[in-house]
Parts: C-alpha cells; structure tokens; sequence
DNA sequence: CGTATAGTTGGACCAATGTCAAACAATTGG
DNA sequence: CCAATTGTTTGACATTGGTCCAACTATACG
C-alpha cells in the first residue's frame, strides 16, 4: 500500500483549496468521496460526461491542492476526502462546502 | 444611490463563489471588506500590489459571483460582503472561508 | 465649461486550465 | 509470458484569466 505525493497538512493553501473545489466535476468528485468515504479512481470519475484522462487530471489537482489523499493498493487507487487536515487547517470549510454542494436533506426548506 | 447589477441570491452559485474567493487578491479583498463593512473601491484595493484597472476586474467578478454587492454614490462606489445572502444561500461558507482567510485571533494555537 | 477624481473598458499579452485522444505504465490473472 | 484492467502522461487545442497600459466615462467641483 503505497501513498502517493501531497501537502503536509500545514502546507495546504486556503486558495488552493478553493480552487480546487470551483470546478464542478472536482467537487462533485468532493461530494462523492464525502458520501462513499474512500472511492476507487474509476468509480469516483464514473458518469463524470468527461475523458478518463480529464478525471486522472482532475484527481491530481484536487490531491496536489490537499483535498484528497490517494493510495494505492495493486492496480487500483483509492481516493479519500483528507477531513481530519483539511478539519485542522481551516476548520468548517470542507463541511460548510459540502453542505452547499449536497442536494438538500429531507424536508429541508430553503426558498422560504 | 444606484446598485449595480447582481446575480439574485437563489442564483448564486457555489463553484463561481469559489473561484471567486480562490485568487489571493479578491480574497484580501474580501477580508477587508469583511473587517471594514463597506468600502470605497479605491481603498479596498489599495496597495494590492495591482494596476486599478485589474483591481476593477477583481471588483466586477467578485460582484458576478454573488459575493459583494456594489452601489454607485456619486463618483464612488461602495462595496460590501453579501452576508446575508451568502449565509441564506450557503449557511456557514463564508464565515469559515474568512476565518481561514484571517490571521490568528490573539491567543490561539494551530501548530499544536 | 473645464478640470480633477473614480473607476471601467478594450486591447494586448502570457500563463494556466479543461478537454480529448492516443500512447504509455503498472498490476493482475490466465 | 500475454492480455486485460486501471489509471497516468503527453500533445494538441481552445478558453479563460490575470495583468498592464491607454483611452474612456461619469460625476463632482469651481
């Protein structure tokens, strides 16, 4: 089991990250991995509507930016949300992302 | 008084919030507008270290995104966060985005 | 009306980015 | 060893974006 490349914790940039997660199909990738906990690359990039290639670019960015870490075990990559860090270094933000990307939960109102 | 045009806060969207708030200069501004209330364009993008016409550019996609509103008194122009609406719309977001964005209240520890 | 102030717009330029396609690499399984 | 699976890399391309400069607009002030 191998981990691949990212920030330390304490190296993650509050742009970065919010950059990361400005594009739909990365935070879509968010909203998935934050519903599964851990994804492997195929599944999370699934129904996407974009190239293999575009979601392998996609996984990158969003791990280089420290919002996910991935892990290899054999042929296949497993992707996870890095909560807990992202939950140190600036603390409600992937929660409050989430929340704002999720459909709304049963009996929610909004529009009221 | 004149308010320039914004998108309606049912209309705000999550992604370009977010790339809104992922440049590091339209993310100082929006701290000093969420330190300061409102402030003139001039001063909330004074020393930003850019040309004013980028600034401008900065003001005019922070305003498309939903973020600040902007109004026309005389020959100034007043920007403010849009904190009720961005709370309306994605409860806890920009509270958390500014809290990374700040530097350290007096007395906390991070690197714990 | 003329001038100063405040900010925008348009052009130009370069860097970064999202995308696909094709080739590649690594691992597993016969 | 060979083939299939999984994902990455590279190249090409178009788009967007950040930046500056210069020209422009709009408003206020004499």
């Amino acid at each position: 089991m191998r981990l691949l490349p990212q920030p330390a914790t304490e190296d993650i940039e509050l742009t970065e990250v919010l950059r990361a997660l400005s594009d739909p199909v990365r935070l879509e990738i968010a909203v998935r991995l934050a519903a599964a906990g851990e994804l492997n690359c195929t599944i999370a990039g699934d129904d996407l509507g974009v190239h293999k290639s575009t979601a392998s670019h996609h996984y990158r960015m969003l791990r280089e930016a420290g919002v996910v870490r991935t892990k290899q075990e054999g042929r296949l990559k497993f992707m996870s949300l890095r909560r807990d860090d992202l939950e140190a270094r600036f603390p409600g933000l992937l929660d409050a992302v989430l929340a704002a990307a999720l459909p709304l939960p049963a009996g929610a109102h909004v529009g009221l």
